[in-house]
Formats: C-alpha cells, sequence, structure tokens
DNA sequence: TTGAAAGCGCTAACAT
DNA sequence: ATGTTAGCGCTTTCAA
C-alpha cells in the first residue's frame, strides 16, 4: 500500500534536527571542562555544590543526554543484554521475554532480543549481530544443543545463561523437568489412570522435552504399565505412534484406548483437546489431558487446564541475577546450574477414568 | 534460591577471555594498515584481490568481529531500533514485537525492546534509556496521546512511528477503528441483534478503544438503536454501565436483555465468555461475542471467537519500512498516515439471536 | 592500491 | 576542586 496523503493537520515531522548537545557543548555553555561535566553527570563526588548546579542547569537547558555509545566505546564494556528467543509469537517465550526485560531494567541492563531460531545452525546472523554489539552477556531463552558456531561466537567472549534450556558451556537455570514429567504422570495414576500417552511436542524436541518424555517413560514402566509416546504427524489430526502414522481418532479409541494424555507443553495440550473436542471425545470424562507451563491461556474457563506450573518470575530472576554477577565480575569459577521446582496445578482437564 | 553446587562435568565457564581482538590486531597479523583492513571488511573497491584474501584469511585466523559500538561513534548513528511496548505478555504485542523484530532484522536493523508502558508518565526511564543509546528510531506500539516527556524526548531528534496507535507528531501505522467497529456492530446488526452492547477494554482505554466505541455508538444510533457501553467493574463479574455498577448477570439478564456483547478486543471478549460460562449463559445461542484482534487464542476450537482481524504482518511491514525510509532519509517531508483495513473473521461465538 | 592521521563523545589517570 | 590529556575501535579524508 503506498502511503496515502499526509493528515490534514500534520506538520514536517522531526527533521531530525541538529545533532544532540555533547558534553562539550555543556562544558562550554558553562565555562568549565568535558571532566567536570562528567563528574557531575555521573554523580561522582568531589564537585562544589554551586558548580554543579550550574552544571545541571546547563545540562537540562540544552537537552543533554549523554550519548551511551561513547560511554560504551571507552569503557569496553555495554549494559545491553542479548536475548535469544526462539519464537515471541509463543505465549510462554513472550511471557519469560517480558519477565527477563524488567529484570534486567532493575539491575540496570538493556536488552536487544533476537528471534532467531539458535536451532538453525545456517541463521545466526541474529546471534552475530548481538556479538559485534558487544552486549555484556547473552541469556538464551531457547537453544538447541550442539549449536556449535553458536558456541563458539559467544563462549570464552561473554557470560552466557541458558533458560529452560541447557548447554554444557554456560549457567542453567531451569525447572526440573524429571520431576514435573513425575508430577505429571503420578497426578494421573493415581487417579487411576493406566493407559496414558505422552504427547512430544511437534515443533522443537529440544532436551526438555526429552527429559519430560522420559521421566513419563520411567514413572509408567515403574508402575508396570506400557508407555506410549505420540508425536503430530504431518498433516492435521494425524499422529505418529512408534514410527507409524495412524488418525487421533484411532489411537485414542483403537489398541491403545487411551483414558490420559500428557502433552509435551500446553499449545500442544490444547491440540489435543480441539482433536478430542472434533471427536466428540469428552474431557475429561471420557480422556484427561495435562499440559506443561501454565500460560494464561491454561486459566481460560474455556481451557481450564490441567498443568505443570513453571514459576516464570523466578526463573527470570535467577537468569539475570546470575548473568549480571557475572558481568560485574562478582560470580566468578565454575558454572552453576540452579534448578527450580514445578508445581502441579489441577484444573478440569483431569479426572478418575470412565472404565 | 541459592545457587546449586557445580555441575559435575562443569568447566569454568568462559573467563571471559582476553579482549576480542581489534581491526588494529588484524592490521598488524597481515603487516597492512587498518584502512585496508577496514576497506575488506566494508567490502568496498580497491583493493587489490591477493591482499583482500590474506586479510579475509587474518581475520577468520584471529576470529575478528568489527566492533558495533566503535562503528556507531565514528557513523554517528546506530542500526538499532527502540521499540516501545505497554505489555509483551499480551499475545497481540507479543506478535507483532516478533514480526517487527522479523521486518526490521530485515532491513539491518537489530531492535531494543522497551516494555515502559508510556502512559506512564513517571516512568519512562525506559525511553530515555532508548534515546541515551542514540537509537535510529523509536517505534511504538503503544502509546496514550499526551505523553509529553516522550514527545519531547523523541521528537525532533528521531523518527517515531506509531504502530496500531496515535500521537500527531510522527508518522502513524494503523488499522481504520472506525471500519472496524463498523464491520462488527454490522455483522450482529445483520445477525438480527437488536440489543448490543459494547465492551470496553478495561486495561488501556487508548484513541484506538474510543474510536471503535464511538463507531459503534454511532452505528447503533444510525439503525435507530439504544447503544449500552459497558466497562469492567473493580470486582471480577462485576461491571460498570452508565457509571453505575452491577453484575454482570444483571446487565446481561436485566433491564437490557442484551442478545450480543462487541468487546474491545480479543482478550475482553475472553473474559466475557467466561462470564457467560460461569452464568450458564450458552454462547452464541443466547449470547453472541464478537472480539477484536483474532489472536491465535481466538482461532482454538474451544473459543472460536468471531473478531475483527488485524493484518498483523502488514502493519508490521509497512512501519519497518516507513521507519526505515525516514532514517536513511529516503522519505522527507510531512508525516504520514497509512491506515489499513480490517477484516470480519467469522466463527462460531456469533449467531442470530434466539428471541 | 595502500598508509597516515584526525576525530566521533566519552572516561579516567594525572596534573594543576 | 577543576583542567589536561590520552585513548576506546572504527571510518574517512587526504597523501604517498
Amino acid at each position: 500500500m503506498p502511503p496515502q496523503p499526509p493528515h490534514p493537520s500534520s506538520a514536517v515531522p522531526s527533521p531530525v534536527g541538529a545533532r544532540p548537545p555533547t558534553i562539550l557543548d555543556v562544558a562550554r555553555a558553562v565555562g568549565v571542562s568535558k571532566s567536570t561535566v562528567s563528574n557531575v553527570v555521573r554523580g561522582t563526588v568531589g564537585v562544589t555544590p554551586e558548580t554543579r548546579a550550574r552544571v545541571l542547569e546547563a545540562v537540562s537547558r540544552l537537552g543533554y543526554r549523554p550519548n551511551v555509545v561513547a560511554r560504551q566505546l571507552v569503557l569496553q564494556r555495554t549494559n545491553v543484554l542479548g536475548i535469544v528467543v526462539g519464537d515471541l509469537a509463543n505465549p510462554f517465550y513472550a511471557e519469560m521475554a517480558k519477565l527477563i526485560e524488567r529484570c534486567a531494567a532493575a539491575e540496570g541492563f538493556r536488552v536487544m532480543f533476537c528471534n532467531t531460531e539458535v536451532a538453525d545452525e545456517i541463521d545466526i546472523t541474529g546471534l552475530e549481530s548481538l556479538v559485534e554489539h558487544r552486549v555484556a552477556g547473552v541469556v538464551f531463552l531457547s537453544y538447541l544443543a550442539g549449536s556449535e558456531r553458536a558456541r563458539q561466537l559467544v563462549d570464552g567472549h561473554m557470560p552466557a545463561v541458558f533458560v529452560t534450556c541447557h548447554a554444557d558451556w554456560g549457567d542453567v537455570v531451569a525447572g526440573d523437568d524429571r520431576h514435573g514429567a513425575w508430577l505429571a504422570t503420578e497426578h494421573l495414576l493415581s487417579l487411576g489412570h493406566r493407559r496414558i500417552a505422552y504427547f512430544a511436542d511437534p515443533i522443537a524436541e529440544d532436551p526438555a522435552d526429552r527429559e519430560r518424555q522420559s521421566s513419563f517413560v520411567a514413572t509408567m514402566r515403574r508402575a508396570e504399565l506400557r508407555p506410549v509416546v505420540l508425536r503430530r504427524a504431518s498433516a492435521p489430526g494425524r499422529v505418529m505412534r512408534d514410527g507409524k502414522e495412524a488418525t487421533f481418532a484411532e489411537v485414542l479409541r483403537g489398541m491403545d484406548r487411551l483414558t490420559a494424555i500428557f502433552a509435551a507443553n500446553d499449545l500442544t495440550a490444547v491440540e489435543v483437546l480441539d482433536a478430542a473436542d472434533r471427536l466428540g471425545i469428552p474431557v475429561p470424562e471420557q480422556l484427561s489431558v495435562v499440559g506443561f507451563d501454565d500460560l494464561m491461556l491454561a486459566r481460560l474457563a474455556r481451557i481450564n487446564l490441567t498443568t505443570i506450573a513453571q514459576p516464570k518470575a523466578t526463573l527470570a530472576r535467577l537468569a539475570v541475577q546470575t548473568i549480571a554477577a557475572r558481568i560485574r565480575g562478582e560470580m566468578t569459577g565454575a558454572r552453576v546450574r540452579q534448578i527450580v521446582d514445578f508445581t502441579l496445578v489441577v484444573r478440569g482437564s483431569t479426572a478418575a477414568p470412565a472404565d
């Protein structure tokens, strides 16, 4: 669409006026040296109240704002954190991104986002750009192990923290996925379910997903039950079971006669709810569903999903505190794994099986 | 929670090694001058293929990456866009943020987010920080008119574009809220509804909300019907009607005997669905609901919300193209308003009224 | 085709 | 208490 005619009341917008005043402009206006202005601006001691007042007056009169770029160059460090996130449109990452931005601001850091899926070995231009901007550290909200190029770029150059994901070359802040999956599976078992399937995340089968899956399998085996693992097939409404494609209906009603499904995350769980609705299978009467993440969406009356809640605010806080401590050099030595607890949130999508 | 003991296999992480190589390191390694390296790195003409090859070899051997901070200082401009967003946890903003980040990357810009609610005259430290970082331009995803301080900070210093929000001092890329509201209201009218209410956004009653509301009122008046306007009260399940507080049930079943509600946005619409569900009022049989935005969540089978779709990808693209053109000086002169079309998406939350 | 040198705006050590 | 000065890493004339 071509630009519309100008708005009636429009003025010429910001001719992106003369360059913003520098510290030298202020110094000249007051009749002092750059250093004095610098000292006032940075709030260091040793400036006469009277000089300080004159400087501050000029600062506000000229609208002076320190040029962070110049400061960063001379200080050899930035106050910018790089945030690598796989998909901001995924509410889980969006919530985490917001929390991290808030915590970072509280610690005096700005954030630069990069929506590149680091899974992609090919396109890590986003990360490269972050590194070229000399971000003080990188927070990975998603990271697929074995991204050697990503590691080369960051490791040894700046601190990295992995939040709800894992790598062996940086600090990790994550939940205990094995425990979470155990909570979910145990909840279903204690309700009396025996024929339970795990529905893997069709998008990113990352280490977290694999942990959840293997913990589900182990828990089922311990109960002497046969674990079934499903994943979405190419076509909607179709799933893969043991490498063989089938319809959702076949799996649910067929030989497995499933009474419960534990989904890798809430988004996947909602897909399961949708499929069940379409097939006329009532939840939770005929099918119990458990999700993972406790997205806002799981709380909606119409969804009302039993799920495993991640303490997002805690994860974000720990991640930012950790990387801030590394950046400030307050924390040195071996990398650290901080594991937070998941909790089971029982809502309306689970009940005792009918048979 | 205190840091856990180090991971068994942990090595000391990135001692944040020696400073990254500079252009001078490369120059010395090859035995040429800084300028030559600079010319090679930036791909300018006039370098012997042979020298170029030797420089590139050293670049990759030393792992040299240009320092964008230094480049920005000398060039007197950055390739960073500031994005001001009210609430990243709101899926609409999250989706827009993602799209804008993607478009910006395609145009060669990085983005720096700032989750400050610009409504807040008090806390615009986020915007201040963006300005101090000398971002090349600011994209406002939410802006409440009258934020004089925000205007002071940005106007006249760098280009600004307002996406799905409005201000009279920058370019605007938005949908036609009046038309969208007309589409929604007309849809309900054509289904036969006569007693329809508008449910205002309880959070941010911004200009877009007011446009939708006044268009709803005008459309109703044109049909010689009485427009009802509701907004959420302090307590859940309670609403304000004409300044008087009432329960949702009273409003729906009481004197207004509403058969349809047009909500300011999808999130508000979902609140209405929740309330109706709790009251045992079937949707759409007893109550039709229309939302606005077409969030991913509106598509879920369990929500299945009739709504007005914003062309988010188009909005993001136009916004980034516009600000990029301003930054590059390709676009000068009066500010521009680009208005995109909304479309009605009919789903299962609307039907003809029962009576 | 390549090199030397100035300078972007700021901080910090040192001098006054 | 304030001023002087030397860079931070890079781009960009201008010379060679």
